[in-house]
DNA sequence: AAGCTGACTATGG
DNA sequence: GCCATAGCCAGCT
């Protein structure tokens, strides 16, 4: 079995789990090929606005992790790539967004309304 | 159990 | 528009 990320969450975690990560996880999976959204929409989308910040924490967990979660686009509001330090490679985050057509200049994503998704609006 | 931390945000100077 | 501060909440030590 490998070890898994923390005394938490278990290999399912994804799944049957119903911790804030798995939320946060199941909201992030909803994000549309080409679409970015910040922290803070998914805390509000949660109900806990507040926990933006365990968005961010929440993403961290994900790598290894056997589920795919587009962590990339996940941006803080200002569409800035605040997370792309936590990726496998620093520019990974980057060439990710670009490859799904997001312009992303100096690691700040241009034009972010444009792509911005925001789960309380488009995911009813 | 208590305190620290953080891939955030809002606000004020 | 940039820097400092404070609020936030849940996980981690």
């Amino acid at each position: 079995m490998k070890k898994k990320l923390s005394n938490k969450i278990p290999d399912t975690i994804l799944g049957d789990n119903s911790d804030f990560f798995e939320r946060v996880y199941k909201v992030v999976r909803q994000i549309p090929f080409g679409r970015v959204t910040s922290y803070g929409a998914i805390a509000r989308f949660l109900g806990t606005a507040g926990s933006a910040k365990m968005v961010g924490w929440a993403m961290n967990r994900t790598r290894g992790c056997k589920n795919f979660v587009p962590a990339h686009r996940v941006v803080n509001r200002l569409g800035i790539l605040t997370g792309k330090h936590h990726f496998s490679d620093e520019n990974k985050m980057e060439n990710l967004l670009k490859s799904e057509g997001v312009e992303v200049v100096n690691d700040k994503i241009i034009n972010l309304n444009k792509y911005f998704w925001d789960p309380c609006k488009e995911l009813i």
